[in-house]
DNA sequence: GGCGCGTACCATGTCGAGCT
DNA sequence: AGCTCGACATGGTACGCGCC
């Protein structure tokens, strides 16, 4: 299987590309090298360097700089770089782009097969068209190796990559590869039953990211190819979104089409990456009644690709309209109602800790108290009910005055008392009284200070 | 007898004062 | 500083009473 770690192999990338560069070539034309010996590599069965060399002239015709010696050299270090490797060197670390690196671009689908495998065994298509393929390298190879019944489609803007893919998809009869200019106006796709694109601000074209300034039209346009009863994968990152780009196409979507679910996909790479969320939004080319339900999807995705639903939330379509952030984890809040409202509000927030005295009651009955020399009255659950605190028939007690600070424990009036034993959960106002008054252990009261009004707290 | 409720009390650990 | 011990916080349990 392919190992999909990024740069596995640079260095061996990076050292033909060196002796290359001395000739010098400049980076396009060393893919085009490094692509020509592996095609030769797949084509002809070495004997010697004479017989490589012609073949390499028979099959490709280009000139190559340098004797047939050197190009066995050449050959013989570049024979066994993996093509998708290559594909992920010279679409992350082209030097062409050595000023916009896209450093962690690579890694951005790592492990999300798993997800479109399911994908196509939900919808069933039989032909998958694939956007930007070099935006998926690391998925390609597997899912279309276990999905050898459906029909690929990959479409890339840049010639090399074409070539690239096709070579490293020559055995495999259930995909092709074409070009296309995504950021042509009058952009034509070719039928499939689904279609899976990762729409960001930068297409690869002629060996160079390039930014896409006009985003929104370019969506419209590639939508617009969806034909009736035809599915659609949009990807996308939250966190490259900037203004209300990602609003006018959301709306659009509600607006034009049956959006089926709504997934967020959290990838935990390894090797250091942060956690990142990458959304998917599933439609259909399809009219749909103005309130059906769309279901929202969390899932997570470790690094060994084990994949799973965590959780998911039903919304209905004219709700989410108004839903800023479609995510579950968001909507999910959202839905406990003013909880998350009020949270979110500007009223000020304190802690009743911080505000005041929270106290329980001394435990005054034990045997330690049996002789005191003071007496107070005591209440106890018994003396709390709707009404309040009944203070006439309180229990009067001795306490040993040297074991109980009366400061802290005898009530005054207005201490929100409440019980903390039983299961009725009582509170009541203490009132005004001249009289020594504390709580028993299975009572606490809770004294705001000046500030704050305990008659608000029992609320 | 089972359950809900209220009362009484227990076990354990922390903290700080006082002593050495 | 190290130790002991009382006070207290915390998180319980045991059990009786009354009601069904």
């Amino acid at each position: 299987m392919l190992k999909l770690i990024y740069g596995f192999d640079e260095n061996r990338i990076a050292r033909v590309y060196s002796v290359l560069q001395n000739c010098g070539l400049n980076n396009n034309r060393i893919i085009d090298e490094i692509l020509r010996i592996l095609y030769l590599r797949d084509k002809f069965e070495f004997t010697n360097k004479e017989s490589l060399y012609k073949a390499m002239k028979e099959y490709t015709g280009e000139n190559f700089p340098g004797d047939e010696s050197f190009f066995y050299e050449i050959y013989s270090l570049a024979k066994d770089i993996n093509i998708f490797d290559l594909i992920n060197y010279y679409v992350v670390y082209n030097p062409n782009e050595s000023k916009n690196r896209r450093i962690g671009y690579q890694s951005l689908f790592t492990n999300i097969s798993v997800y479109f495998k399911k994908v196509i065994e939900k919808y069933n298509p039989q032909s998958i068209l694939i956007l930007e393929p070099e935006k998926f390298v690391d998925e390609l190879p597997l899912l279309t190796e276990q999905l050898k019944d459906k029909r690929f489609i990959l479409l890339t803007g840049d010639k090399l990559l074409k070539k690239a893919f096709c070579l490293a998809f020559e055995k495999r009869e259930n995909v092709e590869v074409s070009t296309f200019d995504i950021t042509s106006e009058t952009i034509t796709l070719p039928e499939a039953d689904l279609t899976i694109s990762m729409n960001v601000f930068y297409t690869f074209r002629e060996g160079k990211w390039k930014l896409i300034r006009n985003i929104n039209e370019l969506w419209n346009r590639i939508i617009k190819n969806i034909k009736k009863d035809d599915y659609y994968c949009f990807l996308y990152l939250d966190e490259l979104f900037v203004n209300d780009k990602l609003d006018i196409l959301r709306g659009n979507l509600l607006e034009n089409f049956h959006i089926k679910s709504i997934n967020n996909i959290y990838l935990k790479r390894g090797y250091g990456f942060i956690p990142r969320l990458v959304n998917v939004i599933e439609i259909k080319n399809e009219k749909k009644d103005d309130d059906y339900d769309i279901e929202i999807v969390s899932w997570t995705v470790d690094k060994d690709k084990n994949y799973s639903r965590n959780n998911s939330i039903i919304k209905n379509r004219n709700e989410l309209k108004n839903i800023e952030k479609w995510e579950y984890e968001y909507i999910s809040k959202i839905s406990e109602g003013n909880l998350f409202k009020y949270q979110n509000s500007k009223i000020k927030k304190v802690k009743l800790k911080d505000i005041a005295d929270i106290v329980r009651g001394r435990m005054l009955l034990g045997s330690k108290n049996s002789e005191g020399d003071r007496e107070i009255d005591l209440i106890n659950i018994s003396s709390i009910d709707d009404e309040g605190i009944d203070l006439s028939n309180l229990r009067r007690i001795n306490i040993k005055q040297k074991w109980f600070q009366l400061d802290k424990y005898l009530v005054r009036e207005g201490d929100l008392i409440l019980t903390c034993r039983g299961t009725l959960l009582k509170m009541a106002i203490a009132p005004k009284t001249d009289r020594d008054t504390t709580i028993a252990s299975n009572l606490i009261y809770i004294r705001p200070n000046k500030d704050y009004d305990s008659r608000y707290l029992k609320l």
